[in-house]
DNA sequence: TAGAATATGGAGGGACACCCCGTTTCTGCA
DNA sequence: TGCAGAAACGGGGTGTCCCTCCATATTCTA
């Protein structure tokens, strides 16, 4: 059951408006921008930001459903890669660099839903752990990671390394080092070079 | 160069009034919670807050200092522990649970200094740091971890993981699971089991 | 093209951070 | 002890923010 009606025109323009000035003023400011200031960026009066988007989670789950989705298909293409754990590892290097550069993405990821809303079903959340799933299995199966972590455990360490290094200079190298300390841990391997 | 002249007796009973509010109420609320709750709390005016703590972030490292001088105070009980590996482990543990269960406390240690003021030499940040790296010394000399990590990036990743941990339900055990897996790396190990 | 259905946005309520400045409270000194 | 000036206080104002109501305007449909 898709929307019942379609949008009248002006619904869907505004609409496109908004979504466009979010993710312009999120861009700049972070996921912390103030909704007014997107209203007033798209031309429309607040209370037309707040009928298309109930809650600041709504609205950044739409701004960053493109991303989401970008990532989703990387995660198809790589399915199929030669190496099993390459595969793993540079996708949950993908979802760490999105997240750092889109302020905000890492939080909006995390948690299955904050508003009481349990009908957003097919969130960015499950979006991606889902795409991620049958990476790690592959890995698991090439015995490429240990056969006891879950991808929403990998999942949730790369979004806390994206979510502190995102308010830090160079995020993105500083995300990229962490996870590669990650994944090969803290304590040194017991022969030659790991990988 | 310590305060040029005491307090004056009514602003240090306002200080630790104030300080006594927000300890109670960031610890019901969050880091996130009003500023004038906490002064009204106090029996004080807001203006007063705002002139004894001119920033959101040095009241909660007011508040926060106290909790960081006990993780000071287990990092040098356990310079002299017998297994130099377990000491750096559990202390991390140790920085973990006082960070998920003290909301906003991650945050606080993560930056350096926000707010453009460079004299607030003895951040929580340098003081967790300093603590942390005797520990790390001891554990290297060991071999009981990698040689090219730095006591920054292992309490970054400490932070990050609380940082995640603190808005699920269950976060300790949640962060004390992350850790675990960081600690020993998402890849298998060569050769029987880790430690 | 008229009437119904739908969408809009200005205005306003409540909360917040932060600051100005007249008033009150201390303290050091005579 | 008494008092002058320094120090601290806090009521109230400003500007911002999120969110909602409802009179008005736009679009759709027949």
């Amino acid at each position: 059951m898709p929307s019942e009606r379609p949008m009248r025109a002006d619904a869907r323009r505004n609409y496109d408006r908004l979504l466009a000035a979010a993710a312009a003023v999120v861009a700049e400011q972070g996921a912390e921008a103030s909704l007014e200031e997107i209203a007033r960026r798209a031309g429309v009066g607040s209370a037309t930001l707040h009928r298309h988007f109930p809650s600041r989670r709504r609205l950044l789950e739409a701004v960053f459903r493109d991303k989401v989705e970008t990532l989703c298909a990387a995660a198809t293409d790589l399915a199929g890669a030669p190496d099993p754990e390459q595969a793993l590892v540079s996708w949950l290097g993908a979802v760490a660099a999105h997240a750092v550069s889109n302020r905000g993405l890492a939080a909006s990821l995390m948690v299955g839903s904050d508003d009481g809303d349990p009908l957003v079903g097919a969130t960015c959340h499950t979006m991606i752990v889902e795409a991620g799933q049958g990476l790690l299995a592959r890995a698991r199966q090439a015995r490429a990671v240990r056969s006891d972590v879950s991808i929403v455990e990998l999942l949730t360490l790369v979004h806390a390394i994206s979510l502190a290094a995102e308010r830090q200079p160079d995020g993105a190298a500083l995300a990229d080092r962490l996870l590669t300390l990650v994944l090969d841990g803290v304590r040194p391997r017991p022969e030659g070079p790991p990988r």
